[in-house]
DNA sequence: CTGAAAGCGCTTACAG
DNA sequence: CTGAAAGCGCTTACAG
C-alpha cells in the first residue's frame, strides 16, 4: 500500500500507549510528572516502556516542551587539569539527574564564547553553565534573553539575581604571597601567563599584599599573554634570575608554570628553596612529585563543579538556591619548595 | 483574543518566508540544500534569514529529518592530554562544517560507553566518533543498529566496513624497544598502568621485539591496572628498582608515568641515561623540559583526530571515503634521557 | 524550479 | 485523575 510513510521504525510513546492501554498523554504523564496520574497506570505504563525499550526523542520532547535536556557547559581549557577536575563533577552530577552537559570549549576568547553561545541557546537549553564573568556584551544579552537558568562558575558576586560558586581568587594570591613573606622572602616576584580576569585578580592579591608589607616592586611582575604551560614557565623563570637576580621568591600563577621553573632552577643550578623560593597555583597532578616537592594552593573545582551543577539542578526544577553565592574555601599546601 | 497559543516568541522560518515573500518550504531549500532554487531566491531568502536574525531550531529540525547536527566523540578519559589534542582537532573540522562534538567520557569502562551511546544515539546523531575497538557486543549492536555513519578512532583495522584513523600500536611499542636495544640495553622493563587495549598492544610490542633479540624476561613487565599518573610512575620506578636491580632500562607506557620515574630516579640518585635509560609514550608536554629531557614517541593524535573528523564528514554526506582504513606515522623523539 | 499537505514524536492547555 | 485536539518548527514526498 502507497502509505505516505516516514516513519523511522522507532518505538514511539503512542507503542507504549497502546500496549498499556491507556492514552498517549497519560503515558507521558506516567513517564515524567508522574504525581497527577493513578500510581497503578504509572506502573503499567512504566512496565509497558521497558517491555518495548522505549526510549524517548529529545528532540521531539524538546520542541513540544520547549526545553531539552542539554546543558552547556563553557571552560576555557581542556589542557588545564582544573577545568577537567571541574567538568568531572559536573558531569557526575547532572548526567545521573538526566541532563546531557554538552562541553563547550571557548579557548579564553570572548568572541568564540559567544559563538559557542548562540549555536547552544538555539538548542533550547535545560540550563548553562559558564565560566567567570568576563564576556561580551552580546553574549550577556544572549543569557538573559534566552530565559535559561545560568550558574556562574569559579568566580562570586554579589550582583543580584546572579548564581555563582567559586572562590576568592584576590584571597587566594594574597594568602600565598603572605606564606612568603612569612618565610621571609622579600623580594617576590610574580610570573603570570594567560591574563585572564581569574589570574588578574591573584596578581591583584599579590600586589596589596606586597605593597601593606612595603615590599612591592612592580618590576617583579611578569605578566605574559601566552599560553600557560611548562615551557614557558622554565622560559619565566630564566628571564627573572637573568634580568632580576636578586629575587629570593616566585610565585608561578599556575602549577604548570611552577614545574617548568622549577626545572629550569635545577638545570641552572639555582637551589630551591634555599636561594629562591617557588610556588605554584591550583595544585595539579605531580606538583607533589617534584624535587622538591611545590608549594601551591589547591583550588576546591571538583567542588565548585558540584555545587554549581546542584544549584543549577535547583534552578532547573523551579526551586530558589538557599543561596545566589556561594564562595568555598581553597587551600594551602605548603611543600618543601616555598 | 482566547488564542490557544503556545508560540515561543522565537523567530521561525515561516517569519522569513513572509519577509522574503515565497514560502516556508522554499526558505528551507533556499536555506540548505540550495542546489535547486533559483539564486536569486536563495539570496532573497538568506537576506531576509540575516535581517530577522532568525537561528533554525535544531530540535524541529532533528524531528522533521530524522538527523540532528550532533556528533558525539566517546573518549576514555579527560585528563590525559592525548585526549584534548585528539579532541580539539575533531572540533576544529566539525564545529566549522555545522555540526556540534559531544565529548563523552567513558573512563575506560565498556558499561559507561554503553549508556552513553544509548543516550546519545537517542538524539538521532548525525554521526559518531569512538576510541577504539573495545566494547561490549551491546554497544556494537547500539552503533550498527542506529546506521549512524561511525568512525573510530586511535586504532587501526581491516574488517570491510569499518572505518578508522589510528597507528600501529604494536609497531610503536616496538621502535621503541628497538631503540633501547639499540643503545645497548638489554635488561628492559616495560612498565605500564590502566591496561586497555592499546597499553596491551604496547606491551606486546615490546615483548615480541625483546623475545626477537632473545632479552625477554618476564619478569621486567610491569603491568598495573591503576590509572596513570606522575605519582604512580615514581612508585612504579621504585619498586623495579628495588625488586630488580639490573634493570639497564625502563620503558613506560606514557609521559606521565615516565615523568614520575624520571623524578623519582632523581630523588634515588640513580643516573640517567647513565645507569637506566629512560623513556615513555605519547610526548606529552613538560617531557622536552625534564631532567634529563625525556625520549619518547609522539603520537599522531591531533592528525587522528582531524582525519578522522574528515572521514566522518565524507560518511555523512553519503560519499564513500577514498580509504577506509588510515593508518598514521608516529615518531621516535629521542631526547637524552635514553 | 516552486508550493500545499502531511507528518516527525512529543507536551500543553482545555475539558470533563 | 484521564483524554481529544492542537501545536511546537521544521522537512519529506508528491504534484505541478
Amino acid at each position: 500500500m502507497p502509505r505516505k510513510s516516514r516513519s523511522t521504525g522507532r518505538i514511539t510513546l503512542d507503542d507504549v500507549a497502546r500496549e498499556a492501554g491507556v492514552s498517549r498523554i497519560t503515558a507521558s504523564r506516567a513517564l515524567h510528572g508522574g504525581r497527577v496520574v493513578g500510581a497503578e497506570l504509572v506502573a503499567r505504563v512504566q512496565q509497558a516502556a521497558d517491555k518495548l525499550g522505549y526510549v524517548p526523542d529529545p528532540a521531539a520532547r524538546a520542541l513540544a516542551s520547549a526545553r531539552s535536556t542539554q546543558v552547556p557547559v563553557l571552560v576555557p581549557l581542556l589542557s588545564n587539569a582544573l577545568f577537567v577536575d571541574l567538568l568531572e563533577a559536573v558531569h557526575r552530577v547532572l548526567f545521573p539527574a538526566g541532563f546531557q552537559p554538552m562541553i563547550g570549549v571557548t579557548h579564553y576568547d570572548p568572541a568564540e564564547e559567544e559563538l559557542l553561545l548562540r549555536n547552544y541557546l538555539a538548542h533550547r537549553p535545560a540550563g548553562l553553565l559558564v565560566t567567570g564573568f568576563d564576556r561580551t556584551e552580546a553574549a550577556r544579552q544572549l543569557i538573559a534573553q534566552s530565559g535559561v537558568p545560568c550558574v556562574y562558575l569559579m568566580e562570586t558576586t554579589d550582583a543580584p539575581g546572579v548564581h555563582c560558586v567559586g572562590f576568592s581568587q584576590l584571597e587566594a594570591g594574597a594568602a600565598m604571597t603572605e606564606h612568603l613573606l612569612s618565610r621571609g622572602r622579600r623580594r617576590i616576584a610574580f610570573a603570570a601567563a594567560q591574563l585572564d580576569p581569574r589570574t588578574l585578580l591573584r596578581a591583584e592579591g599579590y600586589r596589596r599584599t606586597l605593597q601593606k608589607a612595603g615590599c612591592y616592586d612592580s618590576r617583579l611582575e611578569l605578566l605574559c599573554p601566552e599560553r600557560s604551560s611548562i615551557a614557558l614557565g622554565a622560559r619565566l623563570l630564566e628571564e627573572l634570575v637573568s634580568t632580576r637576580p636578586d629575587i629570593d621568591a616566585v610565585f608561578f600563577n599556575n602549577d604548570d608554570l611552577a614545574q617548568g621553573g622549577l626545572l629550569a632552577a635545577h638545570r641552572l643550578g639555582i637551589k630551591v628553596p634555599e636561594r629562591i623560593a617557588i610556588a605554584g597555583f591550583n595544585d595539579l597532578a605531580g606538583s607533589d612529585q617534584m624535587l622538591p616537592p611545590l608549594s601551591s594552593v589547591h583550588t576546591p573545582r571538583a567542588e565548585i563543579g558540584d555545587q554549581g551543577a546542584r544549584t543549577l539542578l535547583q534552578l532547573m526544577s523551579g526551586q530558589t538556591p538557599a543561596q545566589a553565592s556561594i564562595e568555598l574555601a581553597f587551600q594551602l599546601v605548603i611543600r618543601d619548595s616555598s
